[in-house]
RNA sequence: GCCCGGAUGGCGGAACAGGUAGACGCAAGGGACUUAAAAUCCCUCGGCUCUUCGCAGCUGUACGAGUUCGAUUCUCGUUCCGGGCACCA
């Protein structure tokens, strides 16, 4: 409503010159110069490179606050979703470190993997060579975008410096009996070959490259993160500040299932066959019996018997089957009977023995009781194959086995189950665990979804596993004192089938324990190892006589706010959670859980589609840079959406903060002359105008307003827009006011507080004013500003008044005034009285103090 | 199939703790300045209605119910979208 016209401020007369002499304003033109972020971007980065201010070390004296965002594959550049990544980080530790605290902000590399090898095998160039030359591409593109990392203790997971620990830990994790090696059926990827952990798995594809994956027997290295399943999953309820999500996801991935194992005696034979149930109190509804195909049972059921060709083959055949088929493909159910019987222990019945193609033998005991009423899969199963259903837990509407359609699998009340008759679900489940206990036939039992790590990989770009092969003494530790056992440099070519088993240099070596001749392994490790640790190896990142420094672990552990893509959920972030309790146990550190706060971010999209090449919606922030300077590509990448949701990259929304920014160097340039050292601190309310009175509120109403965003939930986009407001207040009342020289002190504590505000988000550029306006100290080393509350607080309300819920009139109150005058003063006002018709009754009326009263009429 | 999220203008997104829906930005339209353009500044901007163009009325936060004086917010159901798990016994 009140038009607020802009008028040019007195200064645009004069003729301004910036500290070192150039001139800044055009008098004919009355045209400030232009925002000139590459001078002043590079200014600072200098300052910052020479002067190092987030250098840090272990102050016990001081309170810490580390923060931390998932460091990079070196992959040649640095894209758009890593300059989101880093620029909240960057916002996070900026801020911590304003407010007081001593921050650790780490960059590293996460520097060996397959692309490398892959690169390798295209051009010719060695691995190691690619890697380190991403690495200083990419460290310039980082210092480009002004963020402020301790780089002196920068790492990179493929120097020998950092992978001998890791091998040390492999070691010691050895010793302890958390280290183990098995033939067994392991996820073969055809275009990366090697084999892949189960979480690397995706929808029966590689995580990295997406090729189908195959099973494949072959040996492998194991860590045993199943010994720490209980663990694991109990401490999940500590990670309160992590995303329920990952949390949940988690939970699911462990998988605790509590259960009977029960042992049902084979017919005319000393074996029996162990089964796992989560429902024991389905055990009397027992029908048949499946075990897997890869059951160690079936050759000694079916030896000598007639139906020993037709099981031999149908297990070939699913194998067979298992092989060809996606692992995400269910096939279709099948079995055949071996011809034997066991002896269900509850009730003596005979029990026909199956080999079914659904059973698993990774899983529980590979041998599962068959309860077609309770279980849709037995139910298919039994309907199939013409076998009895016989429901055993009753609902409310009684099942008749004739007529069912599909398995009950819901709870009920026992029946047709002996003693256990009449019993609800949970009661028989204890009951018959109990029961099963007593007679020694079966014991209460938990299985588990997670299975251990498989950590060998036939590549060469990875850790060597530090392992002797001797044919007479078996696997051999290398003594830690020949650590590490570097990588070596290769001239054959790499990214052949497990390239280290053709380096006869390499693997040639002699048994420790013996002298005999033997062999290396020559497998590497997973590269999610480097990454299960890497976060506490940089609270000691130049160590060269341990893993970790002590003290300084203690210090800076855990990570106070870890940052990244939800897509770690499971993998890294559970491999991490497992390292820090083993990390615990081997007497590294002190802690249980490795990061406090997760903060997942969204992935930056364009046109509604997440970036790819092939898709050539690719932005790249060096360009972005190169056009707008790194302080607007921060602020879009802040401001566009809250950091937990996908951010859509809009050139346009770029224009729009590189305006903004231009716009807060104009409004400060045209009111240099508001800046003074008297004016510093307090202001003084005494004389002022309204409109000054109003932009010292909103002042303090800004910062009392970011602060929130901040702490509460790191809403940068919500925080920011607060700054835009102000910013478009400060350029009203800089208009209006000109001509008033008592509205210079709030004009600058307004400019200052913007300055101050933004300048985790935009350091270079409010770094560049504050210094501009004549100010010695750093914004960084000032400090994060406290808002007054007095000054924050309104002296005018609005108060709504609504008729039945209905938006009628507003009224404009005094601060402090009563529910009853508020109420009084709705009555009174005209536009309700006209809409209150006469003849209704007024029901009932209620005030909300400050804020509304709602009249309820007939 | 199971388990989690989510759905608000043309767009990205705001809305403390049930109390003025649409902050801030983008886009769009109109205007000022300019010889002109760019830049900048000002105004309008969910939809509909009007013989009163108004501090107007109605309607509106995916859809349908419910609780409430009052629901974007809470409850139940439905649809769609996204994510995770997927023979886990």
């Amino acid at each position: 409503m009140q038009k607020k016209r802009r008028v040019v401020c007195c200064s645009g007369q004069h003729n301004f010159l910036f500290p070192a002499g150039q001139v800044i304003m055009d008098t004919s033109r009355q045209e400030p110069l232009k925002y000139d972020f590459k001078s002043i971007e590079a200014k600072w980065q200098q300052r910052w490179l020479t002067e190092k201010p987030c250098k840090v070390s272990a102050d016990p004296q001081r309170p810490k606050y580390y923060v931390l965002e998932m460091f990079p594959y070196p992959s040649g550049r640095i894209h758009i979703g890593h300059a989101r990544n880093y620029s909240i980080g960057d916002v996070v530790a900026r801020y911590k470190r304003m407010r007081g605290f001593n921050v650790l902000h780490p960059m590293g590399w996460d520097a060996f993997g397959l692309p490398a090898e892959n690169a390798a095998i295209k051009s010719g160039v060695h691995p190691a060579q690619w890697t380190y030359s991403n690495i200083d591409y990419m460290r310039g593109q980082l210092k480009a975008m002004g963020l402020s990392y301790d780089w002196d203790r920068e790492i990179a997971t493929c120097r020998p410096e950092y992978y001998r620990w890791e091998q040390r830990v492999f070691l010691q994790l050895l010793e302890k009996g958390l280290v183990y090696r098995k033939k067994t059926t392991l996820n073969w990827c055809e275009d990366c070959a090697t084999v892949l952990a189960r979480e690397q798995v995706i929808d029966g594809c590689c995580w990295r490259c997406d090729k189908q994956v195959v099973p494949k027997i072959m040996h492998g290295w194991f860590l045993k993160i199943t010994d720490y399943a209980e663990e694991l999953l109990a401490d999940l309820d500590k990670l309160n500040g992590w995303p329920e999500k990952v949390v949940t996801m988690q939970r699911n991935w462990i998988g605790k299932s509590q259960g009977l194992a029960c042992d049902f005696q084979v017919e005319n034979s000393a074996e029996k066959i162990t089964i796992f149930t989560t429902r024991p109190d389905t055990i009397f509804g027992v029908t048949f019996m499946s075990l897997a195909p890869e059951h160690p049972l079936i050759d000694s059921l079916i030896a000598g018997t007639e139906q020993e060709t037709a099981v031999r083959g149908f297990i070939e055949q699913t194998l067979l089957e298992k092989q060809r088929m996606a692992l995400d493909q269910e096939p279709e159910k099948h079995g055949i009977f071996t011809g034997k019987y066991c002896l269900n222990p509850f009730n003596g019945e005979r029990v026909p023995i199956y080999v079914a193609n659904f059973v698993l033998m990774e899983y529980g005991t590979g041998a599962v009781m068959a309860v077609p009423a309770h279980d849709q899969r037995d139910f298919e199963f039994a309907r199939k194959y013409g076998l009895p259903v016989r429901p055993v837990v009753q609902p409310e509407e009684r099942l008749a086995a004739e007529s069912m359609e599909e398995a009950w699998e819901g709870d009920g009340a026992l029946d047709d189950s002996g003693s256990f008759n009449g019993l609800r679900s949970a009661e028989a489940k204890q009951a018959v665990i109990a029961h099963a206990e007593k007679m020694g036939f079966g014991r209460r039992h938990i299985t588990w979804r997670l299975r251990d790590w498989g950590i060998s990989r036939q590549r060469y770009w990875g850790a060597p596993i530090p392992v002797i092969h001797c044919e007479s003494c078996g696997a051999v530790p290398v003594p830690e004192e020949q650590l590490p056992v570097v990588l070596p440099g290769t001239t054959t070519p790499y990214g052949s089938h497990a390239p280290l088993h053709h380096q006869e240099a390499f693997y040639t070596t002699t048994c420790p324990k013996c002298g005999q001749p033997a062999k290396r392994e020559t497998d590497t490790m997973d590269t999610f190892m480097e990454s299960s640790w890497y976060f506490a190896r940089y609270t000691s990142a130049r160590k060269d006589d341990g893993i970790l420094d002590q003290d300084a672990a203690k210090y800076w552990l855990p990570v106070d706010q870890y940052i990244g893509g939800v897509e770690h959920a499971i993998l890294h972030l559970l491999y991490s959670r497992f390292f820090t309790k083993a990390l615990r146990d081997l007497g590294y550190l002190d802690i249980d859980e490795p990061f406090t706060n997760l903060l997942t971010q969204g992935m930056v999209i364009k046109d509604g589609a997440k970036m790819s090449k092939s898709k050539g919606n690719v932005v790249d922030p060096d360009d972005l840079i190169q056009q707008y300077g790194a302080d607007t590509v921060r602020l879009f990448a802040l401001f566009a959406a809250p950091p937990e949701r996908d951010l859509e990259w809009n050139p346009q929304g770029v224009e729009g903060c590189f305006r903004f920014l231009n716009r807060v160097f104009r409004l400060i340039h045209l009111n240099l002359d508001c800046f003074s050292a008297d004016n510093a601190g307090a202001v003084d309310l005494s004389g002022l105008s309204l409109v000054d009175r109003q932009l010292h509120r909103k002042t303090h109403q800004t910062i009392r307003r970011v602060t929130d965003s901040i702490e509460k939930d790191f809403h940068f986009n919500t925080a920011i827009s607060a700054v835009m407001e102000l910013v478009n207040q400060i350029s009203a009342a800089a208009g209006e006011e000109a001509a008033q020289p008592v509205g210079r002190p709030v004009l600058q504590e307004a400019f200052e507080t913007v300055l101050h505000l933004l300048v985790p988000m935009v350091p270079h550029f409010c770094e560049e004013m504050w210094q501009l306006t004549g100010h010695r100290q750093t914004l960084q080393e000032r400090g994060w500003p406290d808002f007054d509350i007095a000054a924050a607080a309104e002296d005018e309300l609005t108060i709504v008044v609504q008729i039945n819920g209905k938006l009628r009139a507003r009224l404009t109150v005094p601060a402090g005034t009563g529910e009853e005058e508020q109420k009084a003063l709705a009555l009174a006002d005209e536009r309700v009285s006209g809409f209150i018709a006469a003849g209704k009754a007024l029901k009932k009326i209620v005030v909300v103090k400050d804020k509304l009263v709602n009249i309820v009429v007939q």
